[in-house]
DNA sequence: ACAGTGACAACAT
DNA sequence: TATGTTGCCACTG
C-alpha cells in the first residue's frame, strides 16, 4: 500500500453509488483501520481546501454510524449536505437524519479493497 | 520528535 | 433512552 490513508479514504469514498451512503467508521473498517473514523473525518474535512484533484470525491455520502449528518461548523454546512444527498435521492429528514436500512451502501469487497489500496 | 486537533464511535452512567 | 466521557488514529506545525 503505497497511498496515503487520506488518499485510501478518497478511493472508497468514490465509489458509494449515487443514492447510497456510508458512515466513518464503515470506511475506516474497509481499510482495515476499524478504529480510525475520527482520521476518516478529518480526511474528509480536508477537502475544503478547493483541489481540483478532488473534485469528484463525493464527501457528501459519508455520515455518522447513527444516521445523521455529522459535519461541523456553520450549520450552513449541514444544510448543503442534505441539499447535495436529496438532488441524489437520498431521503434526509429535517432533523438531519437518514434511515440507514434504506440507504446504507453495502460497502467493497475484499478483493477491490486490495486492489485500491495497491494502487 | 511531539503535542494538539477533529465532518467519529464505543462505553458508561 | 439520553447525555457525558474516554479512546483512537492520521496529520500538522
Amino acid at each position: 500500500m503505497s497511498k496515503s490513508f487520506f488518499e485510501q479514504v478518497y478511493g472508497v469514498v468514490r465509489r458509494i453509488p449515487k443514492g447510497k451512503v456510508t458512515s466513518y467508521g464503515r470506511v475506516a473498517a474497509m481499510l482495515g483501520a476499524p478504529r480510525a473514523a475520527r482520521a476518516v473525518g478529518y480526511a474528509l474535512h480536508g477537502l475544503r481546501i478547493k483541489d481540483q484533484r478532488y473534485d469528484d470525491v463525493p464527501w457528501q455520502r459519508v455520515i455518522n454510524h447513527a444516521g445523521f449528518i455529522s459535519i461541523r461548523g456553520a450549520p450552513n454546512s449541514k444544510h448543503k449536505q442534505a441539499e447535495l444527498l436529496r438532488d441524489e435521492g437520498v431521503a434526509v429528514g429535517d432533523d438531519f437524519k437518514i434511515d440507514l436500512n434504506i440507504f446504507l451502501w453495502a460497502g467493497l469487497e475484499l478483493p477491490e479493497i486490495n486492489r485500491m489500496m495497491r494502487d
